[in-house]
RNA sequence: GGCGCGGUAGCCAAGCGGUUAGGCAACGGUUUGCAAAACCGUCACACGUCGGUUCGAAUCCGAUCCGCGCCUCCA
């Protein structure tokens, strides 16, 4: 089998190989969102590094269980159903299934397995059930038949070594959670009891609800086992959240120990040189980029970055008050170029020409680009992901299937050359599409693609198709009529509303702007 | 205070000891009635600052100045 990817292990601070648990097979666990509400960017950037993982995995044709969990019970879903007067779990079901179909349209595969803590009670209380006969955790009653269970962090003595943090010194900083019934201030919660009249579940401890780092460790290992390869997630959630589920796995299965071996943390996207976040109020929706830039346009956007580092991402208010994107609007543009290579090649490949036994040396040049750029990319993605190098050599063979189509344009008479093209542009499309595919990008047709953009711009813009065909209409025929200045002020016209018009030969197009 | 990340040409962003990153913008050209799109070329011997190691440093080491994140819920 060809040699896996490369990745950063936040554990061991270095890009080390992948070297799967079980050969041939790797696990992925990737920390899903708490749904009280809509995802914002950072969130469809979160799940963007282990898709890619993924994909590439699978394109090496390495077995990969992908595993994204949903956390659906949570202090927030309950503040927010309880606000709004809604169930808690009609919430939380309602935020996930957004959640899952906005994902999926910035590219990222659908996992195997969407694993919500609602579903998996009876896993939690299994491990918590295992800390507390180990020692490692402690059940505190605070009222007849209301418990909490608490996780002993003095008790395993591998914490901290995710996030290179000293117990001692984390009590110095004073930032603990103070609670009386805990025996020490760095202790965290396994279980929450609830009163009965309150949201919960039943366990050994009564009823209550699961803390927020156990559902974690109890999911991963329900799906991978343990240990498993790679746990994914962003930045912030090294501390405290992954180093206690790391804390939790490897106490209740010390002999199971590591919980995983390559922890993975995507960096943050920034808005205005912030971190983007709920409580910071600044964030931007999916919906919001949805709303003013194509789905692929956003992925193309995180693709330009690498994944561990931040990126930033600005709006900006126009003149005329419309809010963009300016980041993914050039992205954007990047995908109008890339799809638009394809659309052309498309029309080049004839099904009915015979691709000749002996290409020339310039078309052998083209599929020896394409093998090299595909090559390029995919030892780039080995190498820690490195999607902008990746990127790199997709322009590379876009801008070649452009060349290709208007070399073939200009040699149109020339019959073997035109039969060779049609095999010349099946290179270049078979070399993008290869790439792209990796990158999760070209999820959609090109005609689909230009459909789909031009009906968002024009919404944006407030302009109808029929509105411009009418003006079009009336410039070809100041065109055929060689009424120049006529024509001129009508392109004028309509360059001032962001419609450039395109004229070939006797009948003319137009594209919109972003 | 502890842990960690980053400062690369007008802008975004790879590279991380020697050989072109790539994109955007701008400008010139091919093309066009004029344009647009596409392609070609220029801007580009750029790498926060000061020292050091080396035949050679954006890349390694030290110091220093900025910016940012985590240490409390966060992707």
């Amino acid at each position: 089998m060809a040699a896996l990817p490369s990745l950063y292990n936040t554990l061991t601070r270095q890009v080390e190989p992948l070297v799967p648990v079980r050969s041939g097979e790797v696990g992925v666990y990737c920390c899903g969102p708490t749904v009280y509400d809509v995802p914002h960017a950072g969130h469809a950037r979160a799940a963007l590094a282990p898709d890619l993982l993924v994909r590439r995995l699978r394109a090496l044709g390495v077995k990969v269980k992908y595993v994204r969990n949903i956390t659906d019970v949570d202090d927030k879903i309950l503040e927010r159903a309880a606000r709004d007067g809604e169930e808690p779990l009609a919430l939380s079901n309602r935020m996930a299934t957004i959640y899952r179909e906005q994902i999926r349209a910035t590219g990222c595969l659908a996992p195997d397995h969407e694993p919500r803590v609602s579903e998996h009670v009876p896993q939690i209380c299994d491990i918590v059930q295992r800390l507390v006969a180990r020692n490692a955790a402690y059940v505190v009653e605070l009222a007849p038949g209301v418990r909490d269970v608490y996780f002993a962090v003095r008790s395993f003595p591998g914490y901290g070594k995710l996030s290179r943090r000293k117990v001692d010194e984390l009590v110095a900083g004073a930032r603990v959670e103070t609670n009386a019934h805990k025996r020490d201030p760095l202790d965290f919660a396994l279980w929450k009891g609830a009163p009965a009249h309150e949201w919960g579940w039943e366990s050994p401890w009564g009823r209550g609800r699961p803390g927020w780092h156990i559902e974690c460790s109890a999911m991963c290992t329900h799906y991978l086992g343990q240990p498993f390869d790679v746990h994914a997630g962003g930045m912030d959630l090294i501390f405290p959240h992954h180093e206690n589920e790391i804390a939790q796995s490897e106490a209740a299965y010390p002999d199971q120990a590591p919980l995983a071996r390559i922890w993975m943390h995507n960096g943050f996207l920034n808005i205005d040189k912030e971190k983007m976040s709920k409580s910071l109020g600044n964030f931007v929706t999916v919906g919001d980029v949805f709303e003013r830039n194509d789905p692929e346009a956003l992925r193309y956007f995180f693709l330009t970055a690498h994944y561990r580092g931040p990126i930033q991402f600005d709006s900006e208010k126009l003149a005329d008050g419309r809010v963009v994107f300016p980041g993914v609007d050039e992205a954007e543009r990047r995908m109008d170029h890339a799809f638009s290579a394809l659309l052309r090649l498309n029309g080049m490949v004839n099904p009915n020409l015979t691709v000749p036994a002996k290409l020339g040396p310039e078309l052998l040049g083209y599929r020896d680009a394409s093998v090299r750029a595909v090559k390029e990319a995919e030892a780039a993605l080995d190498d820690d992901l490195n999607t902008s190098v990746a990127l790199a050599a997709l322009a590379e063979l876009t801008r070649l299937g452009h060349e290709l189509v208007d070399s073939a344009a200009k040699k149109k008479k020339d019959a073997g050359f035109v039969a060779g093209a049609s095999a010349g542009a099946q290179f270049v499309l078979t070399g993008m599409y290869r790439i792209g595919g990796q990158l999760g990008l070209f999820q959609c047709e090109p005609e689909a693609y230009r459909t789909r953009t031009r009906t968002r711009r024009l919404r944006l813009r407030g302009l109808t198709a029929a509105a411009i065909d009418a003006k079009l209409e009336e410039r070809t025929a100041a065109r055929k009529a060689k009424d120049f200045a006529k024509s001129d002020a009508i392109r004028a016209e309509l360059a001032a509303l962001g419609v450039a018009v395109h004229d070939g030969g006797d009948k003319s197009d137009w594209t919109i702007e972003q």
